[in-house]
DNA sequence: GTTCTAATTGAAAAAATTCGCAATAGCGAA
DNA sequence: TTCGCTATTGCGAATTTTTTCAATTAGAAC
């Protein structure tokens, strides 16, 4: 069987991701890394982060600019992204809730603890509805 | 105001889009338009699947492997993904609803038509389970 | 502590994706 | 129809992410 090593890289990227609140990006985990260990290489926090979330230690979330990681542990949130004007909506861990719970009753054992649903927010649709209108 | 022009390209490649069924990749699309249309370029791709998923003509899916794309107009459908094995199992869309219309009745528009929710099937929780039991 | 082995690393190359810009071509207005 | 404006294209270059591979090393067994 194959043993997930905890090397010292491994456990500087997992550090970083847990130390920064909120949503980091690869590249900031590179740049925030590379002072203190001038080895490290690109393709090791390209990999780490990756086995890092396959492991369920950090969850990954495409938030329309590319990946974001973040360590798991803390309270779940989501978030509704706007695709009109790029806002971004918290959205409670209890509004999400029996959503999942129905999920976990089917026997899916849910692991996302960041949520992401993309959409409208309603300025945006305000200012479709007055487009229409003005045609 | 910006009007979104549908050029011959960007007409083949929703085409491309609607003429397969399930998930098509970016690359799928470049490779089967390519012979048709030898001066089409990846980047021309890229940008129309994004600017069709804008226009709210294809829906956009990270399965694990990147994106994957596919037309808006059919069944919305969703997907759980098991971490463990990576199976995928359907999740019908009236399992759903009733967490969209949620946000809905909030103000948010939902244009997920898609949605993806990671954990583990109960298989995996299992195999999990007899693992721990056997430390 | 020493040995063994497979997981992991760094560096470079490859692949995927995006960007910058001059040339082109939809589409609305005349 | 023709004209004009500007969104869009294709290309090459830049950037980002993944892969490859020989060298290294964590962790188990002795």
């Amino acid at each position: 069987m194959s043993t997930m090593r905890m090397t010292i890289q491994r456990r500087k990227i997992l550090a970083t991701v847990q130390g920064l609140p909120g949503h980091v990006s690869a590249e900031t985990i590179y740049h925030r890394l590379k002072p203190e260990m001038p080895e490290l290489s690109p393709s090791t926090v390209y990999r780490n982060l990756k086995a890092l979330a396959d492991m369920g230690r950090v969850s990954v979330t495409d938030m329309g600019q590319g990946w974001v990681f973040e360590a798991v542990g803390g309270t779940p949130h989501h978030h509704l992204v706007c695709l009109g004007c790029g806002e971004v909506e918290d959205l409670s861990d209890s509004a999400v809730r029996p959503f999942f719970d129905q999920l976990e009753r089917r026997g899916f054992h849910v692991a996302t603890n960041h949520l992401c649903i993309y959409g409208y927010c309603s300025s945006c649709q305000e200012k479709a509805g007055a487009q229409e209108a003005a045609r």
